[in-house]
DNA sequence: CGGTATCCTGACCGATACTG
DNA sequence: CAGTATCGGTCAGGATACCG
């Protein structure tokens, strides 16, 4: 008898209907990524990650905490307050996927500096071929 | 003087002008992900990519791998052959990018079964609200 | 305050056809 | 084999207005 660790294993996602795609869109997705590097940092409420996340739209931020609320990944809490008062943070399981997409967030913020060079090289050498051709 | 790591550290990404926003979408993009998990098992031909990942076609698969390398992530090395034959390969660069985004997505297949029940149990809920309503 | 509903535009992306 | 070019549809996502 397998366990359903040894079951699933590698390689599912590599498969066009593999249900994981879905809570990887929903992680990497535009405001997911940002929305989880946020919350890692406390809980915080509707208004405070709309200001923190520069440029999402009120409309991208509530469609994007439902989806991972859905995922398990998002705790919302409401009071039944006036005017409203509601608090999100994150699950045990979002915690884990948060340490996950914070570590490659940061590897890029630490290491951009090294990827811009590298666009500046090739946009250097496509001049360079431009004018030959 | 404060050192570069120092100086860029944490937040930028929050702001919507972050030139990191890009690569990030690059790296965190539908095919971006599996590309680059795939370049981990090693060197690939195009159309050995374009096999393994399900449901990606020509177009998005060459979109992806050009952004990548632009990037200085994948490297591209071509030989002068009839028929042609191209081969891609993770850069030290997108190696460590390629180590954060599996783990990721490792976690991700292996936790899917705990996601999926809270995925049951929204809508479980969800069904019985609707009959109160 | 914390959303939802509606409309609308551009971008993403797949399908097809063609090329070196 | 490894792409590019073009077309067209879908959809993410922004703007605006409105609601509990």
């Amino acid at each position: 008898m397998k366990s359903i660790a040894e079951t699933i294993r590698r390689g599912e996602l590599l498969s066009a209907e593999c249900p994981s795609r879905e809570v990887l869109k929903h992680v990497t997705s535009r405001w997911g990524v940002l929305l989880l590097v946020v919350l890692l940092g406390g809980t915080h409420r509707f208004s405070e990650l709309h200001r923190k996340i520069g440029g999402v739209s009120e409309k991208m931020l509530a469609q994007t905490l439902k989806w991972l609320e859905q995922d398990g990944l998002v705790l919302r809490k409401s009071y039944a307050t006036v005017p409203p008062h509601v608090e999100y943070s994150l699950t045990p399981l979002g915690l884990e996927v948060g340490k996950r997409v914070e570590s490659l967030a940061d590897w890029i913020e630490f290491n951009l500096p090294r990827i811009m060079e590298v666009r500046q090289q090739t946009s250097a050498v496509e001049a360079m071929e431009e004018r030959v051709s």
